[in-house]
DNA sequence: ACCCATTACTTGTCGCGTCAACCAAACGGG
DNA sequence: CCCGTTTGGTTGACGCGACAAGTAATGGGT
């Protein structure tokens, strides 16, 4: 069955246009001022961060996946490579012989911290401030409507 | 100088987590539909579509760059692929002998042609359909604002 | 007329992410 | 108490993109 989808009008268009050229662009850019200033690929600030914003010291490879939207082989690999710089530390799990923990190093934590400032900065001047209140509540409320049905999409 | 950048307040939180946690899912899920149903990357459907797109059949591959909203490493590449396949075709301009023509062939419009359905379907299930009329023009507003900056942010 | 800077693009390298395949442990029905 | 299935995670291969470096043509200044 082929439910004839409409073309986009006007008005969709240009939300699509902006949303498209939007993701083409900020990635990259969050990626080179974290890259150049503090060594990070942005994926690998978000994993630590979330380690670290976790109540237990510790955490499960598959629930830091799904605090740092990711896939578990993308987890995986990145951690890896964090353990090589001594900035996680992995460990079987004692009570599920399967699983594996991770927690920040001390040299983990202190990088991230580093790394904040201008990350922040960062987000601030490319999309938090040049927004108004309103313009963030409404994005906050676009997101999430989107992001639920890209959460429901990735597991058919 | 260190100005001291503010930490985020919740309102603020809430609309970075959203924004970052949907172009961790988005484009992933672009990129799947359109390999999946017709090999493409979502690159190379936008290189495409903005050949066709064009008044002349003929685009510069610096003109082609902004237009995708990419590098012109990058565009190269693909130009590269896209050429081995068959779907477009380069040759040198004869007005400036250091540019690049780049065309879409009758192979490379029918293979557009035919994604076109799906992808289409894709953003709509995805995206647009999931937004009322007023979060359409307020994304059209809230993302042209930010791509401003990421613009300017480009080029120091 | 010459030279240096700029423009336009290409190429190579490297690192990251996706996917598929794999392994091992735990579970659960018969 | 098995044995098939599900869950948790790792690994390898491959492709794509960023960046840096290189080439070649153009243009602007003197």
């Amino acid at each position: 069955m082929k439910p004839r989808v409409p073309r986009m009008n006007d008005q969709e268009s240009a939300a699509w246009l902006g949303l498209t050229t939007m993701f083409s662009l900020l990635p990259v850019a969050l990626d080179r001022q974290l890259q150049r200033d503090s060594g990070l690929t942005h994926f690998e600030f978000v994993v630590l961060s979330r380690l670290q914003l976790s109540p237990d010291p510790t955490m499960r490879m598959t629930a830091l996946a799904e605090a740092s939207v990711s896939t578990l082989p993308r987890l995986s690999h990145v951690c890896g490579r964090l353990e090589k710089r001594g900035l996680v530390e992995r460990s079987p799990c004692p009570e599920d012989r399967r699983a594996t923990n991770v927690r920040l190093t001390t040299d983990g934590r202190r990088e991230l911290i580093r790394s904040i400032p201008g990350h922040i900065a960062t987000a601030r001047r490319l999309v938090i401030d040049a927004l108004t209140p309103e313009q963030l509540d409404a994005l906050t409320d676009i997101t999430n409507t989107i992001n639920a049905r890209l959460t429901e999409d990735r597991t058919p």
